[in-house]
DNA sequence: TAGGCCATCTGGTCCT
DNA sequence: AGGACCAGATGGCCTA
């Protein structure tokens, strides 16, 4: 719990740790400072007696004698404490804030629930792993591949919340003791389409998924549910009908490669590079040029884009995304 | 009620 | 000397 808001900056001033509202004025000293304190009046009390040895004859410790804790200099070491404690809280705040951003860039962001630290970090890890391979390979790959490495070593409920923001039907998606996120049962489309059975379907592959071998087999998720969420159209590969709406609980998200809806023109500012995520053909350099390694006439979807020449195509995201 | 998560305090260590 | 950073301890809150 927090006892300041993010927002406010926590000024590292004497005003601060005075106005402190948490019990700062009335924090007492450790055990250890107070043993200090002790050991201090002890050895004061020694200095009455015999210069050089103990009661019991035993020579004195040498070195540096400490300093008497003088009430003036309990007080000081008080205050640093204070001080530092304030710093601590100050540094830690940072450290939060800094996660919130991170929570806010991953491809699942709620307000109302929040991915603890660790599955932050998790995901985060994994996000960049992803986006990694897909510049490495050149490829898109389909929705679950695409979750099941964001899942990867998340728990169970960060995984169905990471599932029902990308709008899969999570009951279906399990996380093995492995940590492998791996899908079990009917696609969305058999429940949609039970009688579906195109003699091009394909299961899933890899990913340790041995969960699958009873499985029927099923179309690949595409991200259409994800690119409508997004433009409220049928993605251009995507012609099967609309779900009536996500399968997991209704919450507020960002979405893959979406851009936050609050972000402004500050977060170009601070952010030099910017993805999102697209159906039509690449037309960034850096986009055609992540696909030279792969098939040249090849609809790279995933538009990649300097900040600075990003804020027309952002702008048309953020107001389809307001809606 | 146990366990997870979190904020805070604290002392130690390292660096400037 | 003082600040940053770190890890351990502790207690509060929440949820299954």
């Amino acid at each position: 719990m927090l006892t300041l808001p993010f927002e406010e900056p926590v000024m590292m001033d004497s005003q601060f740790v005075t106005n402190f509202p948490r019990d700062c004025k009335e924090e007492t000293l450790s055990h250890t400072d107070i043993k200090a304190m002790e050991d201090e009046e002890s050895e004061k009390d020694e200095d009455d007696r015999e210069e050089g040895q103990d009661e019991n004859g035993i020579p004195r410790r040498r070195g540096p004698r400490k300093k008497k804790m003088t009430k003036a200099r309990i007080d000081r070491v008080k205050l640093r404490r204070m001080e530092a404690n304030a710093r601590e809280r100050n540094r830690m705040h940072g450290l939060n804030n800094a996660l919130d951003s991170l929570r806010k860039v991953v491809p699942c962001y709620s307000k109302t629930q929040k991915l603890s630290k660790i599955e932050t970090l998790r995901l985060a890890k994994n996000y960049i792993w992803a986006l990694s391979e897909i510049l490495s390979t050149g490829k898109r790959p389909d929705l679950l591949t695409f979750v099941q490495t964001l899942c990867k070593g998340l728990s169970q409920p960060t995984t169905n919340l990471v599932a029902g923001c990308l709008q899969l039907n999570t009951r279906n998606f399990i996380t093995d003791h492995n940590g492998e996120a791996s899908f079990s049962g009917r696609s969305p489309y058999d429940s949609l389409y039970p009688a579906y059975h195109s003699p091009d379907v394909v299961t899933p592959s890899g990913h340790g998924s041995s969960s699958v071998d009873n499985v029927k087999p099923f179309r690949p998720y595409s991200y259409c549910s994800a690119y409508e969420s997004f433009y409220e159209s049928t993605s251009p590969e995507c012609a099967s009908p609309q779900f009536d709406g996500p399968l997991s609980p209704p919450i507020n998200f960002n979405g893959i490669f979406s851009l936050k809806q609050e972000e402004t023109a500050d977060y170009g500012k601070s952010c030099h590079y910017g993805m999102r995520y697209c159906a039509v053909p690449a037309r960034s350099s850096l986009g055609q040029n992540a696909m030279s390694r792969g098939s040249s006439d090849i609809h790279f979807p995933y538009d990649i884009h300097l900040r600075g020449q990003f804020y027309p195509m952002q702008d048309e995201l953020n107001t389809t995304f307001h809606n």
